[in-house]
DNA sequence: CCAGGTGACTGGGCCCACTA
DNA sequence: TAGTGGGCCCAGTCACCTGG
């Protein structure tokens, strides 16, 4: 489906991922986000928190709760949004930037009470409005081997994107889409955010596709997989898509959107149960074939 | 008129309380 | 006890509004 060098360049992304998850930097394919957490515990001494723990991430030694953020950016703005904060829950909010493989270039951090009750969207407008500390990229310390590791991950990252293979930092979900819009034919949705539609056919039917990356590993503790928010798309069909933990593709399955069960949160295994279900490519895991 | 700011969406992922 | 509904985590994109 991708070529051997393709191939070769995700094969080498997920050994890097594995690399970063072991040398405890990461938790999740959350990329962005974890590096972040992982920069800003290192950076202020933090005690990190479970994986979904509402408003809190980590804790300093002084028992003070942070909230942590992170964004690439590709520029100098440091204007963008970061709604769904409960200030009261914190007493530090910290922004980590990155570039784009991933290098810091400067975290912020606010006190809590500097921030309005409610909604908190970040801005310069905001920034200027208010009391804060800066981090400058030379203060920002991270062990050498763990910041070379980062460096490389962030770099294989980039290729992945010149090479046209995402185009967006959810790799799981690019790559479902590529690789559905690629099998069948379909052409993929422009618009990123367009509610319930990735893809159409050359007819105009939709498509809506799911993507999940099954395999064994030490990340999640239980093993059911989910597919959340179906309820309400429009879409006349539905395609999932499973990866390998290399992000090859491990099975495609295509049904009418509305057999499914249970759209609010359906088991991935509605790939067996769903009528009407087409396999489009052979699963290689054993109990969703 | 346009850039900055905002809110409503998108995506994947995880876990807990409740229930059949 | 396995399945379901719901709620939380994470970042990113874009249409639209607004103030200079």
């Amino acid at each position: 489906m991708l070529d051997k060098e393709k191939q070769q360049l995700l094969k080498e992304f997920a050994d890097q991922s594995d690399k970063l998850f072991n040398l405890k930097i990461i938790r999740t394919d959350s990329f962005t986000g974890e590096i972040g957490e992982f920069v800003a515990s290192n950076q202020f001494g933090l005690k990190k928190t479970d994986r979904v723990t509402r408003a809190v991430d980590g804790i300093d030694s002084k028992g003070n709760k942070y909230q942590i953020k992170a964004k690439v950016i590709e520029n100098e703005k440091l204007n963008n949004g970061i709604g769904k904060l409960d200030i009261d829950e914190i007493d530090f909010l910290v922004i980590v930037y990155f570039d784009l493989i991933y290098r810091p270039k400067k975290i912020i951090s606010i006190k809590s009470n500097q921030l309005p009750k409610g909604k908190v969207g970040i801005s310069n407008k905001f920034l200027n409005s208010i009391k804060y500390d800066t981090i400058e990229e030379n203060e920002i310390k991270i062990p050498i081997s763990q910041r070379n590791e980062i460096l490389k991950f962030g770099r294989l990252y980039e290729s992945l994107r010149k090479f046209g293979i995402i185009r967006s930092r959810r790799i799981v979900g690019d790559l479902g889409e590529f690789y559905a819009c690629q099998q069948l034919n379909l052409i993929l949705n422009e618009n990123k955010n367009e509610k319930g539609v990735d893809a159409y056919d050359k007819n105009g039917i939709k498509y809506e596709i799911k993507t999940r990356r099954v395999y064994e590993s030490g990340r999640r503790t239980g093993k059911s997989r989910r597919l959340n928010n179906l309820v309400g798309k429009d879409s006349k069909f539905l395609i999932i898509v499973t990866l390998d933990r290399s992000f090859n593709c491990s099975g495609m399955w295509l049904m009418p959107m509305k057999n499914v069960v249970n759209p609010k949160s359906a088991h991935l295994q509605i790939v067996n149960t769903t009528p009407g279900v087409k396999k489009i490519i052979k699963s290689k895991i054993a109990w969703l074939d």
